[in-house]
DNA sequence: TTATTATATCGTAATATTGCAATATTAAAA
DNA sequence: TTTTAATATTGCAATATTACGATATAATAA
């Protein structure tokens, strides 16, 4: 077959492989630190800014946008894309936790 | 073609995707949850507590060593992988900072 | 209305991922 | 040495991703 059985794992890993799916390629990451960067959140500057084409960059954007790292408002014939804090939040909080529980752990057996 | 051209983006934004490209799954991220859970960092467990077959996870266990987010020490017959607190902790780190950008932001047009 | 501009979608080719059965490897146990 | 147990690798089918040219859409400008 080929395809994931998203239905055997939990909610909180199926969401979390979403977001990090949607980080695990550079040009969205790459978007990612862009509009962090910018101050405005301006939106086609973004094909300018990407060795991509035009085509492409929409693509990754829809990705961002679908897996919720990013959100999109039109306005007038450009759109302004800026990250989604709250899913930046949950990563944060997410990654935390983690650090937090391998520091309490020193199992260390590896 | 179809494929990433790596070599156009910084090596810190191709660092994070490698890292979060091997959390894209929620079979691998199961597999963290997993190692952190259990005290012990054993091994063949994993593909008892998955629904997957053993090929299959050794498969995604690869994955997961390749990007670093875990490692395995042969014990005997059996290979003990846990996690790379080095990884995480760059993980951590990397998603702290942004949390921090985002709240001196405000920009707020979205 | 007719450009023009910005973005999205479609179609398609190349490549990568996912999953598993079968088989190989490797180390301990008999 | 032979068996057994644990893990890895191979081969392969199904599917997904990536990239881009061409085209569609939608809003402003002329």
């Amino acid at each position: 077959m080929g395809a994931s059985k998203t239905d055997h794992f939990t909610d909180e890993q199926n969401a979390l492989a979403v977001l990090a799916k949607a980080l695990g390629h550079p040009a969205r990451v790459a978007i990612m630190d862009y509009l962090l960067k910018v101050d405005t959140c301006i939106c086609g500057d973004i094909v300018n800014h990407l060795p991509l084409a035009q085509a492409t960059v929409s693509q990754h954007l829809k990705e961002l946008k679908n897996a919720g790292l990013i959100k999109g408002n039109i306005e007038g014939t450009a759109i302004c894309y800026c990250i989604d804090e709250t899913a930046l939040e949950n990563l944060q909080r997410y990654f935390a936790s983690i650090s937090e529980a391998l520091k309490k752990k020193r199992t260390n057996c590896c």
